[in-house]
DNA sequence: AGTTGGCGAGAGCACCGCTCTCGGTTGAGA
DNA sequence: TCTCAACCGAGAGCGGTGCTCTCGCCAACT
């Protein structure tokens, strides 16, 4: 009801300030983004308490102040809304731990950076379980991640691998080039990887393929270790979660061959 | 319907035959004994179809000829029965993981036992991804794991700790005891594990306090991998999903120090 | 100025988990 | 052997869900 009335003084002050102009689309296109992303936000705000498998179209249209109905007019479906909140909580991890990454002054110092980008991705996951859960847990039922969302979703990997990368070509890591005696070739198993990231980081990856291999283990062991913390699995093994997940990504890092 | 005469058959059979000898109860508790097994084989089945969030105790109720309320009778809510499927599913991949690692011969090539009991691990995850996504999968909101579960939960890794270990006290492994330069204590963060551990297996851990760190990581190392291969966060990255495995557990043996 | 199309409201459908009541049956004790 | 309490299945019902359809209203374009 309050939000309808916001909404409609909006509306109305747009088209008494700007008249004709119509910078950015028409007073209805503007209406409707705004609606959009009210709605969004509303779904957010609810995430924040319900988890993604009970988030309710009916409830976050109450929220709005609309009528159950109208939230189809923006989102054709409870699925097409959980996929914009999907992007939207890929892109805030995304953002904090490349801000994580960022904040280290000294640019050569891979594993301190290394380590304050695990950190801030567990921060994050711990500030926000049903977010994580919406990205990590499992899908809702037969949902196939449409193609935008994995640019988002790669974020993170993306730069933890530039770090990774970054450190051994300045030669500051320890080889841990070779794979181990007996295995096949892992640049076979992990091509696509090596050339999405190529395409992403505009870096050959070529040379370097057991890192990763390795890389792509290191992400696995990050998330299954949040995983295993947010959903239980470590209860009664682990005394002091931010303890352990510190001692293990120290431990990946000299996997790695971060000094 | 079926159903329902069918069970009605067994009791009256039962009745005819066994009479007053009443070896496992009476009818009445043989009878409810039976259904309440009726009912979770009809939720299994279920289960390979549906996926945990979808699972409709109104469609198994249908399924075993009764109305839903009925279903009450056996189990105090959904959750309740969804537990009952979580240990059922817990102890069937328990099962699979320790056959596989009975199956090899030669009980001192840890090498060969842990690859085994991998390998099986995935495949019954990639056989049931419906109850491998309601055992590692995001937990039903607010739902928290009732005591009976950690048990058949813990089957997989107990098992996979005593190959570790058993490789380690016989001499056949390397050493990787040690914890990195500048790490805190590992046994300090990991002491339930141990605890635990010890208690399950009848083995003194003191001594490996960095090979139970190692464990749990590798533990979630394989879960993060099949959470990531099941709910599809390796598509576009990973070409052969089966040998990208292979080669994780590789190396993860490397880590842990068996050749 | 008239028409088109977007929009919100409302009713409705089929489903869900869960509760309650009501008969019929069972089984143990008097 | 009879009685009565406990158990059990059926049915109705409550409040909730996702989603569809229709119906007016009003803005925007021709």
């Amino acid at each position: 009801m309050q939000e309808r009335c916001s909404r409609l003084l909006r509306l109305l002050s747009f088209c008494v300030t700007v008249g004709h102009m119509t910078v950015a689309g028409t007073a209805r296109e503007r209406a409707r983004k705004e609606i959009t992303a009210e709605i969004l936000a509303a779904a957010r705000a609810q995430l924040r308490q319900v988890g993604p498998g009970e988030l309710s179209l009916r409830a976050v249209a109450r929220d709005v102040g609309m009528v159950s109905s109208a939230v189809y007019r923006y989102y054709a479906s409870r699925d097409e809304l959980l996929t914009a909140l999907l992007i939207a909580a890929y892109d805030e991890l995304g953002e904090a731990a490349e801000a994580a990454d960022d904040a280290i002054e000294d640019r050569t110092d891979h594993l301190a950076r290394w380590m304050a980008t695990c950190k801030a991705t567990r921060e994050w996951a711990i500030e926000h379980p049903h977010d994580y859960a919406l990205l990590y847990g499992s899908p809702v039922p037969g949902y196939a991640a449409p193609q935008d969302t994995v640019m988002p979703a790669t974020r993170v990997i993306v730069r933890l691998v530039e770090i990774i990368i970054g450190a051994h070509r300045s030669g500051s890591a320890s080889a841990t080039t070779t794979p181990p005696t007996g295995a096949a070739d892992p640049g076979a198993v992990v091509a696509d990887a090596i050339a999405y990231i190529a395409e992403r980081s505009q870096t050959d990856l070529e040379a370097f393929p057991e890192l990763v291999m390795r890389t792509l283990m290191v992400w696995s062991t990050i998330f299954g270790t949040l995983s295993f913390e947010l959903f239980g699995h470590l209860k009664g093994s682990v005394n002091d979660f931010e303890g352990y997940f510190e001692q293990t990504t120290l431990r990946l890092a000299g996997d790695l061959g971060l000094a």
